[in-house]
DNA sequence: GTCACTGATCACATT
DNA sequence: GATCAGTGAC
């Protein structure tokens, strides 16, 4: 590959040194302003770094900030690197615009989504709430099939999902994935249509529908995809794997006119593929913008070579075969362990006792992590932890946002803002005694025909024995409306105030409850208005686990991390656990019979041993039953299992009772 | 109509 | 371990 001079007579006055901070590949990715450009990055090649020091010279070039487009997979990823770039440079990079495909899409259509006949003051429900909605339609479909079950309303969502997502009808995604529900299809199909009705009479979008309605709009309103065009004139995205076509489709409207569009991705590193992310959309961007310059970053800057030998040797074993070969040269360290371990218990043990004697070589928690492939597989571990005063942190896995007590919070909010909104004053009037679907339904109705908003509630004649409770909601409604939404964290304290008394009733751990709402009401007060709070909350909820601190700054240095693979996309510790590398967990078990799904979890074991800079430890309980199949598990994954011993040192643990004292080898 | 209980079924990753 | 459908007491 032939790169640019990097003469510095580019930039003769420049703040940045970017050659001394860039490699020769790196630097060309920087320096190429205008055209679309193909960053294939392997892991750990600096790919952050590249796009940080490209939006920097972008700026410091004299291109205004706002005109500057930074699309990532998480909006935390593009706050980090907009704050590295202000660092590196100045104030400007905070102007940049930056977020995720859904939040842009947000964005655009909160003021442009009546150009193609849907309201405007739409809410954005998650994917729970999705699945309520999905859950009431269901029930009709229901009783009409009684011979046999009807698939649930996760099933439904997943493959409504799909379909958006990989731009395909239902009927295909239920043949080719969902075989076994071919004789429910019409009833499949008829209730999608239901459900996007029902969406848009509550007035109610869901995660596909920001990128669906997104895509129609630009497509069908030109005056509107020229001008997002004419207003982000350079484009980046991160991740570009991890996209997919709706997405990519998206892309090409914005940046079809002025080209200058630069994607970054890893193909070895797609793992989305089950929420529809097609990482072929990286082979066919170059079709997409002919003229494509591409550029690969090979070196890799994180691991030593032992892991990196490893890790590269996992990628080879994919049948679709990647064309980049990573090198580092950061030679020695230790060799990647396979540990076996008698049963749960031991792993969770070996673990704890490898992690103490990591800290003792120096080595701080924060710079620690233990990965899994699903949320649950780290349960034991977290038992053991709390008994020895360990401090972790969980990401991944049940969320902050999903506990009851903080829907309900959020329904009350939400309900004021969207009166429409049917799932949430369902949840908020089934919480009052003595009301249960029934006549919340009923309530609900005499709201959206008084058409006044909330205060349809109070025009309803209401049986007697529900006056009193239904009195408790008025009042706090009146309450909410003499406060202006412009002060959420007042709103959140209203409603938290009433709320406190029916939590108490509800749940014993109150206090708990009680304490993670009033971080919540913090949070609140943060923000300008109630609507920019809610979409934020559906778009980007807060990332760790329910029963963590929320304190905002989850990258504590004394605290381990706990994560699934799919969340630790794009981070790196000192030393990296892979819990369960057993065949039936790690590959899933769900993958192991079509040669696809397995291809996507070699890719995300090669993305967990790709987060690891000197220690990378593979654990494997010898024996494990699997409950939902009812098969034993005892066989290690099959992506390490037949490594060579000189790129994976075998450790056998023997004879343990899961407690104490055992033979450990470094 | 509501609510609290039962037993059967199915289980991943997430914007 | 959650979800779902069905049951019977208030």
């Amino acid at each position: 590959m032939k790169h640019h001079d990097p003469s510095r007579r580019f930039l003769p006055e420049s703040a940045v040194d970017y050659e001394s901070c860039l490699n020769p590949a790196q630097l060309e990715a920087v320096l190429t302003r205008e055209g679309p450009l193909l960053v294939v990055a392997g892991a750990g090649s600096g790919k952050t770094r590249t796009v940080t020091y490209r939006v920097a010279r972008l700026v410091e070039d004299g291109i205004p900030p706002s005109s500057i487009l930074l699309l990532t997979f998480t909006r935390k990823a593009s706050q980090e690197m907009l704050h590295r770039c202000t660092e590196l440079l100045d104030d400007r990079c905070r102007r940049v615009a930056g977020g995720t495909f859904h939040s842009f899409a947000h964005a655009v259509l909160r003021r442009h989504a009546g150009r193609i006949g849907f309201p405007e003051g739409y809410a954005i429900v998650d994917r729970s709430d999705a699945e309520s909605l999905i859950a009431a339609l269901r029930k009709e479909f229901h009783s009409r099939h009684r011979e046999r079950s009807f698939p649930t309303k996760k099933t439904l969502a997943d493959i409504f999902s799909r379909s958006v997502n990989k731009g395909r009808d239902v009927q295909d995604i239920v043949l080719d994935e969902y075989p076994h529900l071919g004789e429910d299809i019409e009833s499949i199909v008829e209730l999608q249509h239901r459900y996007a009705a029902s969406k848009m009479e509550h007035r109610v979008v869901d995660y596909d529908d920001l990128l669906l309605l997104l895509e129609r709009l630009l497509r069908e309103a030109q005056d509107i995809r020229a001008k997002s065009a004419e207003t982000y004139r350079y484009i980046l995205v991160d991740e570009y794997q991890d996209t997919n076509i709706l997405q990519a489709k998206i892309l090409h409207l914005i940046g079809a006119d002025h080209r200058n569009v630069m994607v970054v991705g890893d193909d070895s590193q797609s793992i989305y593929a089950f929420r529809g992310a097609n990482f072929e959309n990286i082979m066919r961007f170059p079709e997409m913008f002919p003229g494509t310059r591409i550029i690969k970053l090979e070196e890799n800057y994180r691991s030593t070579q032992p892991i990196l030998d490893v890790t590269n040797a996992i990628i080879a074993q994919a049948r679709r075969k990647f064309t980049k070969h990573l090198f580092t040269r950061n030679a020695g360290g230790m060799v990647p362990q396979l540990v076996q371990t008698p049963n749960e218990k031991s792993q969770s043990r070996w673990v704890i006792d490898t992690v103490a004697q990591l800290r003792r070589c120096g080595i701080r928690l924060g710079r620690i992590a233990v990965l899994f492939r699903a949320s649950y597989h780290s349960f034991d571990l977290e038992i053991e932890l709390n008994r020895e005063g360990i401090a972790f942190i969980k990401v991944g896995g049940f969320k902050f946002m999903e506990s009851a007590h903080v829907k309900d919070v959020l329904a009350h909010l939400r309900v004021l803002a969207n009166p429409y909104d049917r799932i949430s004053w369902l949840r908020i009037l089934m919480l009052l005694d003595r009301i249960g679907p029934k006549t919340a339904q009923a309530a609900y109705d005499a709201v959206v025909r008084v058409g006044r908003g909330h205060e349809g509630l109070f025009a309803g004649k209401d049986r007697c024995i529900v006056r009193k409770e239904l009195d408790g909601l008025r009042d706090l409604f009146r309450r909410l409306e003499a406060i202006p939404r412009s002060h959420p964290g007042e709103l959140g304290t209203a409603v938290l105030a009433y709320y406190k008394p029916l939590a108490e009733k509800m749940y014993d751990d109150h206090p708990r409850r009680v304490r993670d709402l009033e971080q919540l009401t913090a949070i609140m007060e943060r923000y300008e208005s109630l609507e920019s709070f809610l979409a934020d909350m559906a778009l980007e909820p807060p990332t760790a686990a329910a029963d963590n601190h929320l304190t905002g700054e989850w990258r504590d240095p004394d605290r381990l991390t706990l994560s699934t693979v799919h969340s630790a996309k794009g981070l790196e510790w000192d030393a990296v656990f892979v819990l369960w590398a057993l065949d039936g967990r790690f590959p899933s078990q769900y993958a192991l019979e079509k040669e696809k799904d397995l291809e996507e979890e070699l890719r995300l074991m090669y993305v967990a041993a790709t987060r690891a800079r000197e220690r990378l430890y593979f654990l494997c309980p010898a024996y494990a039953f699997d409950r939902a199949t009812g098969t034993v598990l005892n066989r290690p994954a099959r992506f390490v299992a037949d490594l060579p011993e000189n790129l994976l040192e075998r450790v056998y643990l023997e004879g343990m009772d899961g407690s104490s004292g055992f033979e450990m080898r470094w």
